[in-house]
Order: C-alpha cells, then structure tokens, then sequence
DNA sequence: AAAACTCTAAAGTCTACACAAATTGAGTGC
DNA sequence: GCACTCAATTTGTGTAGACTTTAGAGTTTT
C-alpha cells in the first residue's frame, strides 16, 4: 500500500458531498455547514475543503456567496461540457477513414451578410473555401468557411488542396476568441448533394466565428451528415 | 485605498500567460518555464503559479504533465462550455413573458423504442408529458418526455397542468447523471402545428436522458422554434 | 417606517512549506 | 545496441495560518 489511507483528498469531499446531495440528503436550496465545520468533520483543512466545494460550484451543484454560505443549487442550470474534436480525431474515434477534398478556394469580396456578420467594412476580402471530411467514402462533414484576408494575409499563398482550412488557420494564427452555435439548417440541393441527402431535409450544423484580438478572422459553417448527433454527459 | 496593489493575484497571472500565448510569444508546444521560476517573475509563491496554470488547463488552454512539463496547448479549445438554463430563465433573458401548457399527461406502457433506448424491463409504464412553453404567444419549445413511473412513483399524483415537468422533476428527484444531445430533426404534422411552421421544416432538437443511481428516470425531447441557435463563447 | 450606518460571519485568496506521484532521461549491465 | 533501474525534476495535493472582501443582520438616524 503505497497510498496514503488517512489523509482526505478534496476529491474525497466532493463524492460525499455529491452524494449526500444524490441521496437528498441535502436537498435543492439546503444550507450546508460552513467551511470550517466541515473542515473538522472531514478532518482537514478549511483550504482542503474550499477547493472541494469551489469546484463542485463550478459544476454548477452548489451556489457560493460570501457570507450568505453554501447551498445547494436549486436551478441545475448546469454546464454542459461538450468536447469539440478536429474532424479528423472524430472520424477515427467513429472507426472510420478520414479523408479530405477541397471543392473550391476563390478570393471573393465578402457578401453583405457576411461583412454584416463579423462587422467587416464594405468591400473587405476574403477567402472562400470549401471542402468535405468523409469517414471512409461516406460523407461526414461538409464545410464552408471564409477567411478575411486583412486579418490573416497568408491565406492568399496557402493550399488547402492537402490540408483543410481548420487544420491550417490553428498552426498559423494563434489563440483567439471564438463563438460557437448550433443549430438546424435545411439541406439546399448543393448541399444535399455533397452529404448525399435529398433536398429539404435537416441538417444538424455548427457555426464558429473566430477573432484574433477583436480583428474577426473567419466564420466557419460546418454541415454535418444525417443523424449526426452531438453529444456529452454530465 | 484599501486594495493591496503589490500581490499577485491568480487571475493576474492567468491574463499575462493568456497574452504571451495570443501574442504569440508562447506558440503551440511552446514549453513553459516552471512553476517555481514563474513564482520569482510573478513574484508570488508557486501555489497561486498553480492554480492559475492550473485553471488555464482546465479552460484547454495549455497542457500539463508532471516531470514533462506545461505547454501550450497545440489542439486548442477542445472543450466547449454551454449553460443549459431552465426555459423559463431563457425566454425571460430573452426579453419575452413565459408562459407553459400542458398538452396531455397520461400513463401507459413504454413503447418499444423507448424500452431499448433506457433499457426498461418489457411492459415497464411511464407517463407521458407533451407540452408548450412560450415565449408571450410566440411558441419556443415542445417538449415531448417520459418519465419511469417505476423510478419516480410519485409522478402518478404529479399535476402537470401547473408547473412543468422539468421544474417538477427538478424539485422532486435530487440530482441525477444525464446524457444530453444536440440534433437536428424534422417536422412532422404534428410538431409543425404546435411549434408554427410548415411541415418537414428543419428543427432543433435537444434530448435529454436522466438517470437516478442507474435507473432510468426520463427522457426528454425538446424541439425548440424555427431559427433557434444554441450559442457559446469561448 | 425607510434609509444610512456598523458589525461580523462567511467565502476568497495568498503565503510558506512539505510530501506524493509520475515520468523522463541518464546510467548500468547484458 | 537494447532493456532495465534509478534518481532528478516537475506537477499534484495537503497542512497551517493570515488577511481581504462581500453581504447579511442588526442598530441608529432621518
């Protein structure tokens, strides 16, 4: 027995305190015992415990204020953690082949719905990809980006024949901010075409702008093939 | 002044690291000098180095492993973080009055593909709850669930012309393990009547499975009104 | 009453130190 | 050259204690 049996880990306290909320013993809006209690009742550190119930706060199980003390979250409004993978580690998680085709590049003058959308002036450019993520010889993803150009100049020179513009854009342009949705789109018939759909039916698609310290660099619509689910567990 | 200006606080150090990475100072599989040295820059003591580095960590941004080393994060933002609010919460943030409906609650034997999907015994019953929650008179979301009676017996009692199933469930049933989807569905006759759209048009679709200890407890489809986006920042 | 003030309990954070755990990388032996 | 061992390094986590900040509760003033 190379571990330690005595001490109390902050992980420790949050199983029994997730536990306790579990079995209802301490139920939705309960006021739980100060830090300090319950540093002695697990025999450890006030600092032992404050990480143990910050972290179960950032989960969203407890609600935390000064003075007003720990209760627990009556509104599990809770986070959800979804873990993005790159296409690629997708597709090879799923068992399948990976593979890549661009179907078109063209430096374009950004449409007004898009300049609108990231706040571009009039007349500003970018580049225009599109391209397809197949597991196997199935479609799976079907991608359309634009690239502003003032933000990222190297696009002109760069070939997304061999590499996919995500794959690309996160060697070349450092951390950034980014926006995330999801939502429902309905196939048009070139998409439906490139995912092997008909026309009309729904498809499950994830939008992302991102920023390189405000500057906005690309906004990427990533069509995901039938029955596409995203999913996580909390 | 009553703020002491001269400590380090965690968060300091947290914004400073995040601007050397987005400056580019630190690119991707950049190691970091250790904790210790960034102690004496920082000067502060290496448990707050810690819990900053520790932090950004968690937020993906950088990867850590003992005796290896921190670096930056060559994958970045893997981990997407969405706050599921209660509708009521989201309709209100959203400006709009909410207002719930019931549209019928009634027990019966869970039908096959619901049997399969939380693995209930054949012949298990469950109360079916379909119902409206709107924003003013605009329809926001049907929801369509099942609850196990087996698992929660109180729910034969439960009136759900009042008070929605989720705030029922929340109130009556401590905290759970859920699995949540995202998809995109079609609409059929039905659900195009309650939601107000034309049939076979695209919806968003969130579902949502609960367990109790490893019972299954319910599940629930929710399908959100037309232009519905599920949106984070990260 | 209502508003302004003070007191104080509780969480938030930092310091300083110690030991544990993991894993790399060098050294050793075959 | 290869496999194995072992020590050094780096992060992970705990203890002990102090000070800070916030906000609830009671008190005083208007």
């Amino acid at each position: 027995m190379t571990q330690n049996t005595e001490t109390t880990s902050y992980k420790d306290i949050k199983q029994t305190v997730l536990g306790r909320i579990r079995s209802g013993e301490w139920r939705p809006d309960t006021l739980l015992p100060n830090e300090e209690d319950l540093a002695v009742e697990f025999s450890c550190t006030r600092t032992t415990v404050n990480r143990a119930l910050r972290e179960l706060a950032e989960e969203g199980f407890l609600e935390r204020r000064r003075k007003a003390g720990t209760r627990v979250s009556s509104a599990p409004q809770r986070q959800a953690r979804f873990t993005i993978p790159l296409v690629r580690d997708e597709v090879e998680a799923l068992g399948g082949t990976y593979r890549y085709a661009l179907v078109s590049a063209l430096a374009e003058t950004a449409p007004e719905w898009l300049a609108a959308r990231l706040a571009l002036t009039p007349g500003q450019r970018v580049v225009h990809v599109r391209c397809m993520h197949y597991s196997g010889n199935t479609p799976f993803q079907f991608e359309d980006r634009w690239i502003v150009i003032d933000s990222v100049p190297q696009v002109e020179q760069a070939d997304f024949s061999a590499i996919g513009p995500n794959e690309w854009l996160v060697q070349t342009v450092p951390f950034t901010n980014v926006e995330l949705s999801f939502l429902a789109s309905r196939a048009d018939a070139t998409l439906a075409g490139f995912l092997d759909v008909t026309e009309g039916e729904p498809v499950f698609t994830a939008e992302r702008i991102t920023w390189l310290q405000g500057q906005p660099v690309t906004l990427a619509k990533m069509y995901f093939a039938a029955g596409y689910r995203m999913t996580t567990r909390l």
